[in-house]
DNA sequence: TCTATAGTTCTATTATATTCGAACAATAGT
DNA sequence: ACTATTGTTCGAATATAATAGAACTATAGA
C-alpha cells in the first residue's frame, strides 16, 4: 500500500501556505477539513468540480503542508495538519480558519 | 492633492489578503513596514527592483487592504493598516508577521 | 479475472500574474 | 517655464496557475 510523500513540517515556508489558502476552492477544502475534524475522502469533499481539479487542489495543499492524505483502500483519507502547522507557524492557520467561518 | 482610493475594511476580502501575502516581495515589504512601524516612501523599501514593479506590488498591497498610501508631495507615504485588518481579522496578520519575522 | 471505485497523472486550453522599460503625471524648487 | 524627483500607468513579453476531459493506476469485491 504505497503512501504519497508529504514535506516534513520543515520543509514548509510561509508563503507557500499563503499561496494554499489564497484560492477560494483550497481555503474551503481546508474549512471542511477543520470543522469535520476528522479524516475526509476527496469524494466527502464536493464542490462540484472534476476529480481532475479536485485533485490537483489538493496536491498543492498538500505540497503546502497543510494536508496528509493516507491511502486506506481505494480511499484517500485527508486531514488538516494544524497542530503541526500551529507549531511551526502559530497562530497562522487558527486565525485563518477562525476569520474565514466567523460568518 | 488628490489621493489614492483604498477599500474600506468591510470591502476586504481574506483570500485578498492571502493572495498579497503569498508573494515574497509584497511580504518583505509589509514585514519593512511593520518594522518600521512609521510610513515609508515607496523609495524607502528598496528591494532592488524597478520602480514598475514595486508600484505594481504596491497596488496589490492597497486593494488587499494591507496598505495605505498618503500622497505628500511628489512623495507616496506608505503605512500597514494593521490595526483595521487585526479587527476585521484578529490574528491573521499578527501571527503572519511573527512567523515571518521569528528567525 | 473481470468490474467497479477512488484518485492521480497527462495534456491541452485558457486565464491570471510577474516583470520591467518607456512614457506619463504631479509636485517642488529654481 | 524649466528641471529634478517620485511614483504611476501603459504595453508587451514571459511565467505560472486553474480548469477539466481522457487515460491511467491501485485496490476491493464478486
Amino acid at each position: 500500500m504505497r503512501q504519497i510523500k508529504h514535506p516534513t513540517i520543515e520543509q514548509v515556508e510561509l508563503t507557500d501556505i499563503m499561496y494554499a489558502l489564497a484560492d477560494p476552492t483550497r481555503l474551503e477544502i481546508v474549512i471542511l477539513l477543520a470543522q469535520a475534524g476528522k479524516k475526509l475522502t476527496c469524494g466527502e469533499i464536493n464542490l462540484n468540480r472534476p476529480k481532475s481539479s479536485m485533485s490537483h487542489h489538493f496536491k498543492i495543499l498538500r505540497s503546502a503542508g497543510l494536508v496528509e492524505t493516507l491511502i486506506e483502500g481505494t480511499e484517500h483519507m485527508n486531514s488538516l495538519r494544524l497542530e503541526e502547522v500551529e507549531s511551526k507557524f502559530p497562530g497562522v492557520l487558527s486565525a485563518v480558519l477562525k476569520a474565514a467561518t466567523k460568518d
